[in-house]
DNA sequence: AGGGGCGAAATTTTT
DNA sequence: TTTCGCCCCT
């Protein structure tokens, strides 16, 4: 491969330098639609055809399979075409099918194949597969490499059965879904039981410290580890053995991360150890031959709820990059320039995303046209609300032949809300497509399988045997289970080793032997062959063999039918699986089919209307976009409304919507709205107030501006404020160094400013809390002179 | 062992 | 209003 500088003509001066950065930290902070994808592959391409890193020193890290895959799939095109300049002087495309399909495999086996990306989950399991071995639990617990990956339900149920039965606790009290959402939140941060307990000392943090201590020990007894384990225990890893970490520090030697604002506490302690060794922060500065990329826009951040936390963003260029002012600085580039939306559109979301405080200062310039003005329609009603939605994507439709159904988009905050816009698409036979509900994986038929392919691979797995041992009907009864449940528990071992055992059987289970037995034999059967066949007979052969099909079959219903479909789909994913991967073994099948997700299969080819939360839009685009249900409790959601935090954060989810759009976008919200039954009043969103006016057309003007409860003020009347004399003006003179009183934190020092003028905002590091980010109009400061 | 019926709850959810 | 989960009855 020869090493080539043309691609690089391609990029705009700012991208030019994030590709071209070759080592030490950078922090790229890209806006919505500024090509950060391109930055990042053009980067790899770089790193590789320009300064012959290996790329098996490569870590590219995304947090979607989507973007993980799509990365792969722009790095092999780029390779692609560098070799078909260079041996054939011709673009790729140009060439003959064949001569494109041997440059692409060609660029595979020498490249891309080597290079590490993916998402965090996806990464660490793969390390975990190595090195899971290892890790030493300060419980001594074990873990084997054969681990399953629990998924969300599995780990709510298993958090369910701890609260309810071992711990006898009030369910009333310990909702089962908080408090997996709480141990969840502590192991986002690295955090043990213990030192859960110790920051919340009181009864209720005792006692759901107590539920993640039982729940820690039973995914233990399952050889299985939940999502967040998947990223905590190889920091914990890393934390305590160093040749481990050693080793993995080595290796990747320029590291690449996606979406940093997403980011939690433990995914940016994995980062911070890779890059470092474990060396303090302070400490390190080796960047010989070493690079942390990170690729990121606070103003994107809208996964707080799930632990994300973009002030590890904020902070980047104190803790990796050189701390200097913006001008300065040589660890940070912005990626400002938008080549998606019409001008219109990107002032409104500017404007719009201005009157958050918690931000890098950053205005994304057009360099597309003015385009249409933004249209805000008031509705009477969700019903109307949907029949102008669908009124307006009809005519556009029509009247434009340019435009396909695929190129509209409905944007809502909950998804309760897709119902009546479904409706109304149906009643015109609008083909359309919700995005992000069950996914494929959650399916019941498809958990079914599941669990009888984790089961034999894994035999600890309790849950999964449990879950299908009676799966098609064998007569084995809640009173069997709890004979079964109760011997494991005295003996204290794995179900399995009793249920492989003839004589504990028919002891055990009575009459319901002859079912249990039947059972184990299949397991026992499918387990020998794991090392010797290959995923898609075994799950060929076992569907046939437990009568799981059949059963289904019998049923006779359409819902049966469809559930066959479903099984046979996943056999083809299993089929393309093997044919696509270096490591077609059922384990890696069963680890990918724990981490996909539904938006993995999104179909963009097929010309429907996509209708989705704000959420899952992130990272898409579409030509026309109506974002709706602007209204008070709605959008901001109702549990927002006290918080100034979450009220920034449902502006920047607000700024997301906006930023999807590429030609035209709608905005619209109704006078009265049926929530759980009742009519209710609805009023305006906060943020049609915060619209600029000269940039909206309208139906009937735009709400009234909300009134915010905490003292969130927008941009306008703080600056009106900050104009008269003695009001506050002196709150923007701030310095690095400066020491201030916080009302609870106490003293601490300014150690960075983020932003300017009258959004000024203040990393302030606190001897025992450690760095905050705090907007001094917020939160009064005092000086300590 | 499984279905019917009643009561309570009802954001967002990359993995 | 709808959906889900639990309990009780058969």
């Amino acid at each position: 491969m020869t090493a080539s500088t043309d691609f690089l003509a391609k990029l705009n001066p700012s991208q030019r330098a994030a590709v071209e950065h070759f080592c030490g930290p950078l922090l790229v902070v890209a806006g919505a639609g500024s090509g950060k994808t391109r930055a990042l592959t053009f980067r790899i391409a770089n790193l590789v055809l320009n300064h012959r890193v290996d790329p098996e020193n490569i870590l590219a890290v995304t947090f979607t399979n989507k973007a993980a895959k799509e990365m792969k799939e722009r790095i092999e095109v780029l390779f692609a075409e560098q070799e078909a300049q260079a041996k054939h002087g011709k673009s790729l495309s140009a060439l003959p099918e064949y001569e494109q399909t041997k440059l692409r495999s060609h660029v595979y086996k020498n490249v891309t194949k080597y290079l590490w990306i993916g998402t965090f989950h996806a990464l660490c399991s793969r390390i975990l597969r190595f090195d899971i071995e290892k890790y030493q639990h300060p419980d001594g617990y074990t873990w084997k490499k054969t681990f399953s990956i629990f998924d969300e339900s599995d780990a709510q149920t298993l958090v369910k059965t701890i609260v309810t039965k071992d711990l006898n606790l009030d369910d009333k009290k310990f909702n089962p879904r908080s408090v997996r959402y709480a141990i969840s939140n502590a192991k986002n941060q690295n955090f043990t039981p213990a030192d859960l307990e110790k920051e919340q000392p009181n009864y209720r943090g005792r006692m759901i410290a107590d539920v993640y201590r039982h729940y820690e020990k039973a995914l233990a007894a399952n050889n299985s580890l939940d999502f967040d384990d998947l990223i905590m225990i190889p920091v914990k890893l890393f934390q305590q053995n160093e040749s481990v970490l050693g080793y993995w520090h080595n290796r990747f030697r320029h590291i690449l991360v996606d979406e940093y604002q997403d980011t939690n506490r433990t995914q940016y302690d994995l980062i911070r150890l890779l890059t470092t060794n474990g060396e303090d922060m302070a400490k390190f500065n080796d960047w010989r031959n070493r690079s942390t990329f990170v690729v990121g826009d606070a103003d994107q951040s809208i996964y707080s709820f799930r632990a994300a936390d973009f002030t590890i963003l904020m902070n980047f260029q104190d803790d990796f990059g050189d701390g200097l002012p913006d001008d300065d600085t040589r660890t940070m580039v912005k990626l400002e320039e938008n080549y998606r939306s019409t001008s219109n559109i990107l002032h409104v979301a500017n404007y719009i995303i201005e009157n958050n405080t918690e931000r890098i200062e950053k205005v994304l310039r057009a360099t597309r046209g003015e385009g249409e003005t933004i249209f805000c329609y008031k509705a009477d009603d969700e019903i109307h609300e949907a029949d102008f939605v669908v009124g307006q994507i009809r005519s556009l439709e029509y009247q434009n032949p340019e435009l396909k159904w695929g190129d509209f988009a409905i944007l809502y905050r909950t998804n309760a809300q897709s119902r009546s816009f479904e409706e109304i698409l149906t009643r015109y036979s609008v083909p359309y497509q919700v995005v992000g509900g069950l996914r494929f994986y959650d399916r019941r038929e498809i958990k079914d399988v599941l669990a009888y392919l984790r089961a034999i691979a894994n035999p600890d797995d309790t849950v999964s045997l449990k879950r299908v041992i009676n799966v098609p009907r064998r007569g084995v009864g809640k009173g069997t289970l709890d004979k079964l449940d109760q011997a494991t528990q005295t003996l204290g071992c794995p179900l399995w080793e009793i249920l492989s055992d003839e004589g504990s059987v028919k002891t055990l289970a009575g009459r319901s032997s002859k079912g249990v037995l039947e059972f184990a034999g299949i397991i026992k059967k499918y387990r020998e062959r794991l090392d010797n066949a290959k995923g898609s007979e075994i799950i060929q052969e076992l569907l046939e063999d437990s009568g799981y099909i059949e059963a289904l079959k019998a049923e006779g219903t359409e819902e049966a039918d469809d559930r066959i479909g479903n099984v046979q789909e996943l056999y083809n994913a299993v089929l393309q699986f093997e044919e696509e991967n270096d490591d077609p073994s059922l384990l890696a099948f069963l680890a990918n089919a724990s981490l996909a997700s539904d938006l993995d299969n999104m179909e963009e080819g097929n010309n429907r209307v996509s209708l989705m939360t704000l959420h899952s839009s992130k990272g898409l685009e579409f030509p026309v976009v109506f974002l709706v249900g602007l209204e008070q409790g709605l959008f901001p959601n109702f549990r927002s409304l006290e918080d100034p935090a979450a009220t920034e954060e449902e502006r920047r989810l607000c700024y997301v919507g906006i930023t999807r759009a590429k030609e035209r976008l709608f905005i619209s919200y109704a006078r009265e709205r049926r929530l759980y039954g009742h009519r209710e009043p609805a009023s305006p969103s906060l943020f049609l107030g915060e619209l600029p006016v000269d940039y909206v057309t309208t139906n009937s003007g735009l709400g009234m501006p909300q009134r915010m409860t905490t003292p969130i003020r927008d941009a306008r009347s703080e600056r009106e404020e900050a104009a008269k004399p003695g009001s506050g003006a002196h709150e923007f003179d701030w310095n690095a160094g400066d020491v201030v009183v916080h009302p609870s934190y106490g003293a601490g020092e300014v150690t960075h400013i983020f932003g300017a003028g009258n959004k000024i905002c203040l990393a302030v590091k606190f001897p025992n809390q450690g760095r905050k980010i705090i907007d001094p109009k917020l939160t009064k400061l005092q000086r300590a002179e």
